[in-house]
DNA sequence: CACAACATGTAAGATGTTACATGATTGA
DNA sequence: TCAATCATGTAACATCTTACATGTTGTG
């Protein structure tokens, strides 16, 4: 679970209660790593039961309770174990559903299959005229630099669409 | 959950036994997209409940059973609907821990940094390697598009790299 | 005989989403 | 006063991994 450690990390910085975590990890992703309530909470409870973490209720403006959790010594040694660790899971994959399909298109109309790789690229498209937007927007490097790893993938989806496309109709020539 | 619907596709060509789907489903994604059993069973029993597949125990050599699962009309029907649809899940993401872990790479030391930027771009670097060396063997179109996908995403990954490790360098330049 | 491959499953846990449930505060 | 935002959580479900548990068959 990376969550555990992207709130280690801004915990680590300073101590935050749960809604304003949220806000902030999603803000420094740029929205490309959107969490729920359902999965934060619970994680801050079992980061409390790890002793990771410490939880402090506080009064804020009349009736409002925040719980701000602050990081201990063993989470910020946990933090730093996990942040200089040389073999990190990557999630580099291609398990989807579009990518799946391809191996079943010849069951469709040449037609049907044609335009649903269509109307994918036009998605594609799409995505990588927003994101080509977002990389003219200013902000913080760190940012910047997920905008870009996000562009450059969609372009190599982009590509591999076309390539795609030209093999699709060699093999099932329209006429 | 794609699975089911990859089940689905290859119970549509011919009835399969377990066993063997798991072993030309592999077979088929080029072990892209590796299936357990604890996934695997559990899924056909939800399909049978679903009435989308049959299951007929058959006896194989001597004392082995083997469980045979065949698709339903109503399978069949999900399957294609599902083939069809137009707005199938992109799972197309960069929740990775490598990713995450650059927010907060000003915290080790700039030696530790570098070393842990090195030692990735040289672990894309071998990934990269091994997919060029599978695009030169020979195979099935399906599944030479597949490989070609992860290579050119794994290019992606290392032009980005590489533009990551320009910046922190100029970030935080050595002397 | 031993070991790989064949064959089927369950149990526990990790990780995540969606919907539900509650209530306070702020600004139009 | 009404809606948006702030604030915290739970329950159910979906997906997937790992480890466990069992037994057969073919090959060297």
């Amino acid at each position: 679970m990376s969550l555990k450690f992207a709130i280690l990390g801004l915990l680590d910085e300073e101590p935050h209660y749960g809604y304003e975590i949220k806000q902030k990890f999603e803000q420094m992703m740029g929205s490309l790593w959107p969490i729920s309530y359902g999965q934060l909470y619970p994680t801050l409870r079992k980061l409390a039961e790890e002793k990771l973490v410490t939880m402090q209720t506080v009064q804020g403006k009349k009736a409002v309770e925040k719980n701000v959790y602050s990081i201990t010594n063993s989470g910020r040694e946990r933090f730093l174990r996990w942040l200089g660790k040389k073999d990190k899971k990557d999630q580099l994959s291609i398990k989807d559903e579009f990518t799946l399909s391809l191996f079943f298109l010849h069951r469709l109309e040449k037609q049907q299959a044609v335009e649903l790789l269509r109307l994918k690229a036009e998605d594609v498209k799409n995505r990588e005229r927003t994101y080509s937007e977002e990389m003219r927007s200013h902000g913080p490097i760190y940012k910047k630099l997920l905008t870009r790893k996000m562009l450059l993938y969609i372009q190599a989806e982009q590509a591999w669409l076309q390539e795609v496309m030209v093999e699709i109709n060699i093999d099932c020539p329209e006429a």
